[in-house]
Order: structure tokens, then sequence, then C-alpha cells
DNA sequence: TCAATAGTGTCTATGAGACAATATGGC
DNA sequence: GCCATATTGTCTCATAGACACTATTGA
């Protein structure tokens, strides 16, 4: 580290939230509007700069999640995503940014009163087709987000992360299928989620109905990491023997 | 975003690099001495500030790569691990790093003549073990490099990134048994390690014998996601049924 | 011929996927 | 009873792991 024979270049360091949910069946992700400048108007991730020096970035990414949902920050799976900083991808300057992940069960709409006036969930689908265009790079971070999202619930317990503190196997299951865009045997489904112990544990006696059978609840159980784990089904129509991935 | 409010902090930048390799049947991380003062005379990471305004991130990372080992830079695996930004974490100031994890095929001994006049190879084990401490939050860069490397040995062609152009099947399970602490069957590797169509793909009609029968070349083959993948043993001893895994 | 390593074959228990059958609520 | 969903069970095939066996070199 020669600090000596030049100055280390200062850079500007922001947070951005991938905030991921469930609504209808369907992935959404929280998106704001932008107010400002640099790309006003356009759809954009929540996120924010330091708020003063000495603030941890993890604090950062909590209070950030808490200004646009006014969820209580600890029940909410938050994970380091990656960082983004790509020289040019701020006008204002060198400008870096640390993308959260986070997963939050089913939310009503955004909450308004606070900094999230414009905010709205949006289908995932519709980022990831490119149909709706996010300012910086927010669509990159997005796509990292689900995929890392769709990776980590075959191998955690994150799915329950989507779910409240109390919730069925069927709806476990969607979870599942609206993350991996996928439809899962539901008989199958509930003998492996069962044989992962310690992933989901029986809440009391209580049922919940939606017109047959009603469903015994669950709630998340002690276990991180599922062992054996879920495994994603091939997209379909895509033959693994070629094993061209490319780089 | 609200700039106006008050005023971005600004932060430096470095980059740290873990970079594994296997020496002697054993995993190794590449540590420098600290000839400065935060921690002088430590072992550290390699690793540096941003050279110049507009140097993008991943430039630095292959720039401390080169000068650490003369590796060139494209031949070797780099990814980003995660970034570290803990407020305390250097006593200097706010200084973010972002940790690169680099798998490097058995190299001799650290190049003299460059920046890495005092680099060394160290075995991983007396990081993990805590018998050797390193300066700033280093440690915990090694141990999720390491974590990193292991899991993506199941899932990814990450192995053959220890190799050199050629290898055999024997070599490649050593570096299985070296990243991950345990000992495999070979018979079962073989058959496994084939089953896997374009991780591995026969390099024409050399051999290299060891003292026994001399074994078939293979280089890496396009595939770098592994399906089925290769499944690491359990720890042994350490039953999955209690499924406690803490936070 | 022996030592040493490379490579192949076989057996068995387990897990995944397909799909049948039964249970239990509301109406 | 009927509908809708929950929950259990069965069958079959593929795979993982244990382990016996053959092959091919150098000394």
């Amino acid at each position: 580290m020669q600090v000596d024979a030049w100055s280390p270049i200062p850079v500007l360091l922001t947070v951005d939230l991938v905030i991921l949910t469930l609504r209808e069946g369907r992935l959404c992700v929280l998106l704001v509007e932008r107010g400002e400048d640099p790309f006003q108007g356009m759809q954009a991730l929540p996120g924010g700069f330091l708020n003063h020096a000495g603030e941890e970035i993890l604090d950062a990414a909590h209070r950030e999640l808490s200004e646009e949902t006014a969820l209580s920050a600890r029940s909410v799976h938050l994970e380091q995503l990656a960082i983004y900083g790509d020289a040019a991808r701020d006008p204002r300057g060198r400008v870096v940014s640390v993308a959260y992940l986070a997963i939050a069960p089913g939310l009503p709409e955004p909450v308004a009163g606070t900094d999230a006036v414009d905010a709205a969930w949006v289908p995932a689908e519709a980022v990831l087709s490119g149909e709706l265009e996010l300012a910086f790079d927010h669509r990159r971070m997005v796509t990292d987000g689900i995929e890392r999202a769709r990776t980590k619930l075959e191998f955690s317990a994150l799915a329950t992360a989507f779910c409240g503190e109390l919730f069925t196997i069927a709806e476990l299951q969607k979870v599942y299928e609206a993350v991996w865009g996928t439809e899962l045997d539901t008989r199958n489904f509930y003998r492996k989620v069962q044989a992962v112990k310690g992933f989901i544990i029986p809440a009391g006696s209580g049922r919940r109905t939606t017109g047959g059978r009603p469903a015994r609840l669950y709630r998340a159980g002690p276990k991180t990491v599922l062992s054996p784990p879920l495994i994603r089904p091939m997209p379909s129509g895509l033959e693994e023997d070629t094993g061209e991935e490319g780089e």
C-alpha cells in the first residue's frame, strides 16, 4: 500500500436495496421514482448515501429499509449482495454502491408519508425482461438479487422470509414457484419439505382454510442450511448435456 | 437520495485479494508483510488503494494480482467476494475494502523484485485456526474466501482453476481434498467427474506418470456450472438431524 | 515379478419424480 | 352429498457410496 506515492482517491458510497416480496403469487421488487437529477423521473431501487461519517454500511441499509417499508428492521432478511462501482455508473462522480438483498413477507401497498411517497411494488418479470428500464445499473442489481434468491431457496431456509410468522406448506410452495418461475408437484413438495428436519416446525393446532380442507400451520425452524437441498427443476426444454454455459 | 440535505461522506476504497493455490497438497493463501504503519510488520492480504480516479475496481484487482504474483492477469479466476466497511476497521479513517477471490495454479515461490518482496504462501489452516493473526479484518476475508471456494467447488468448475492447462483426474481430486479438507474415494470420484459432461475433456494422448500406471491428461471443459454437482461430504461426526445452525 | 497408481464394474440403500388414494373442511 | 384443497402413500428410476477387480507402467 504505497500511500505516500500518490493520494488515495476518495469515492462516495451509497447503499441500494433489492427488496423482494410476493404479491398475489408473483415475485415483486420495490421501486421508487427518482425525484432528482441523475435519472430524474426514472424508476430506481430505494437507497441513498451514508448518513454520516461513522455510520455502518449495514445500518444504513436497515435505515433505508425502514424508511421505505416501515418494516421493523430486524424482522427482515438482509444480506450483502455485491458492490457496483463502475467508474461511469454515476454522472455525479465516483459513486460506489453496496447492494443489499432484502426479503420481506407480503406487504400491502408501500407506505406513504415517509420517504417512499412514490414507491411501488413492480413485478420482477417487468424488470427481468427489460420491459421496464431502471436508473443507474439498478437493473443488473435486480437481476443479481433475484438470481441470488433463486439459488438460496435451494440451499437455505430463505423461503420462510417471504412468509409471515405462520404459514402453510402450500404458501411455502407458492414462494418457490413464484421465485423459480416453475410449477412443483404438491405431494412431492410436502414430502421433501418435511423431510428436512428443522426447516419448518408445526405451530400448534391452528388451521387456515381457503375453501378446501384446512391446512396445518408451520413456523420457521432453526435450520438455515437445508440438507438435503430442494433442487430447482431444470428450466425445461433445456437439456444439460452440451454444457455450454458461456463466461 | 437527499443529496442536498447533507453532504455525502467520502470514503477511501481499497482492493484486497484472497489468492488461493495448492502447494504440496495443501491449500495456501498469499500473504505479505506490511511495511507501513497501520499494523506494520503484521501479515496481511495483498491489496491497495485505487490507483487513480477512474480506475475500475476490477482492474485494480487485476493490477494488484499481477504485481504480487506476476500471473498473466487473464489466466486467473478472479471474482468479487464481498465488501468490508466497518467504520473502525482502519485507524487511518473511513476505508472500505472490496475483497476479491483469486484462484491460481500451483506457483513456485512468490516473485521477488516486484511489490511482493515479503510475500509468502501460508497454509490456509494457519489462518483458519487463528494461529496466525492478520492485519485489519483480513482474517475474516480469508475465512469468507475459503468458504466461498469450498462451496463453489461443489457447483462450478472452479477446481480446474487450481490446476495447470493440463491435469490428471488424480490431481483434480487432490484439489477437492485439499480445499474441502476431506478424503474422497478415487473410484467414485472418477465416475462422478466424468459423468458431468463438459467439465473436463480428454487432452490428446499425453500421459503423466508418478510411479504407477500413467494417467490420462485432461483440460478444463466449457461447462462452468456442474450438474449434477459434486456434493461435499459431511464434516463427519456431525450429524445433520438436530439442524441447529446459528445465525 | 512386484510395487504403485490408473481406471472399470458391481451391489445396495436412498432420494426424486410420477401419480393414486384418502381426509377434512365449507356449502 | 359435492367441491376444493390438504395430506398420505406407493411405485419406479436414477444416483451416491462402498468396495472388488483389472490394467499398465517402472524398477
